[in-house]
DNA sequence: CGTCGTTACGTCGCCCGTAAATATG
DNA sequence: CATATTTACGGGCGACGTAACGACG
């Protein structure tokens, strides 16, 4: 035997991110000592020592961190291909789309009553995910498309098409010190509480960041800042004040999917999304202003 | 339950390939009924069908056959795992190179005497796969970097750094209608037997012509003809004759290696590489003549 | 002596193989 | 009636849990 089995990788898992046998185990919800012989066993058809078990805990070998690593994927990829057949099983066929509340653009119900329109169209089931998991969704099969936003989401293993760059725009509290200017610097933002909004929750995820109206409470009561793309104005409220950041790196709204994609509803779907976003650059380049 | 295991897709890619139960199972070395239960069982735990049952054998449905292609990689990806975390726990460490025999379009000598004399450089072992298959060994695990000629070779999952562009001569027997002429075209060999050699072996692996001596043979006496990278002149045999093929798109000979590698050893070998490679380049160059 | 990983042992369930049954052209 | 898949039944291996043991600070 060299061939890992799917359960001797998720009890390896498990040890190898709690580095803990007794913590790994009550997260597995069995006992200790079938995970000390799954990972014997799993060591011995290897070949190879995973873990070193010295007595205050556990330690990864060189082979132990390219399986935690490695296995994990594996273990994506083991779930992508099921839920992805499960999908392709159900009738009446949808695409599904992973999107972040308020990472659209603005071009969302363009993009599906254009697509709505084409011959033979799916349905659009509209996953909205918390912020950065729109790539995931799509690497484990839950979503066959992403609309997300580069450089920041990981696009490993995925294919994407480009719809729209966007500059950044920061969101300030009605009587923050930079509400009133015309625009701003990264420079001027050092110090105040800054999420990056919203692709990256960072460490603040127990605030409920999730949801953008949390976000906007935030905002106003003065708590934090957020800096996103320009198209996070039309989800502003009220008194917030939406000042460009004038040396910002621009974020480009992308549509993913996943690079081996054979579907053809997703092929028809960039299409149509590609379509539309050079429409839209063609509208705001001809008409900048009202 | 909704997560495949890995004996669950073993069994039905076999039933999926084969479209039979009874064969399926001899080649997996059980008998049927297990088989058929656990097939039940994938597809009550999936709430999908995945097979339609006719009397005269076994279709996929939409369903099976995303399995078929998903679970395929999935599987690959487990055993990939597995292979690389046993690699990477083998003292001493050693860098292992997919190569084709005669695919190295001439500087792997140079590549490796080069890598020896870096730093801490780890032993290479050299790995020759038949043609077309040093991708696959990057994708399964088995090495760490292939040689590789694009477009030929299916990139999918990999990264690359190109390190050659070669054009493409013509491998023509003695007495051959063409072997007098400086150049030929594609056009001029579309009634000979064309293996495309030796990138893929096509309709005539059963000949043996992984091994480039056969090849040899084969063209010496008028049996076929074979086209490939220019680099290939110096495997031909006497009396065979290289005839450049104007028209036809060149190759380039690429390192790949798997695209989420985070392998010091692996960037370092490609860093060489490209450093042999471009010194080729610019030799090949300055100096066109002997 | 407390913490943590391992070994021992008995039970239950899953997977397998053999044999019989069912559907279909 | 022949071919192909499914159901029925019994045996064995493997995974689990409880309990006892060993190593280390």
């Amino acid at each position: 035997m060299t061939q890992a089995d799917t359960r001797e990788l998720r009890y390896f898992i498990a040890v190898a991110e709690e580095r803990h046998f007794a913590r790994a185990a009550a997260r597995l919800g069995i006992a200790q000592p079938p995970l000390t012989r799954t990972i014997q066993k799993l060591e011995r058809g290897m070949g190879v020592r995973l873990l070193e078990r010295d007595s205050r805990g556990v330690r990864l070998t060189e082979a132990g961190t390219v399986l935690l690593r490695e296995g994990r994927v594996a273990l994506e990829r083991v779930g992508a291909a099921t839920r992805r057949a499960q999908r392709a099983g159900r009738t009446p066929a949808t695409l599904v789309l992973a999107v972040k509340p308020g990472g659209d653009g603005g071009l969302l119900t363009e993009i599906l009553a254009a697509h709505a329109a084409e011959p033979d169209a799916p349905d659009v089931d509209i996953v909205c995910v918390g912020a950065g998991e729109q790539a995931a969704a799509v690497r484990d099969g839950r979503a066959d498309v992403a609309l997300l936003h580069r450089p920041d989401a990981d696009l490993t293993g995925l294919d994407r098409e480009d719809l729209l760059v966007e500059s950044q725009v920061a969101l300030l509290p009605p009587h923050h010190r930079l509400s009133g200017h015309a625009r701003i610097r990264v420079a001027d933002l050092e110090d105040d509480p800054l999420p990056r909004w919203p692709d990256t929750a960072g460490e603040l995820s127990g605030a409920g960041i999730r949801e953008a109206g949390r976000l906007m409470q935030l905002i106003l009561v003065g708590r934090l800042i957020a800096v996103g793309p320009e198209s996070v104005r039309r989800y502003a409220w009220d008194g917030v004040a939406c000042v460009p950041v004038v040396d910002a790196a621009p974020t480009t709204l992308a549509l993913a999917w996943p690079e081996d994609s054979r579907s053809r509803a997703v092929s028809a779907f960039a299409r149509v999304a590609t379509a539309v976003a050079s429409r839209h650059r063609d509208a705001t380049v001809h008409e900048p202003g009202p």
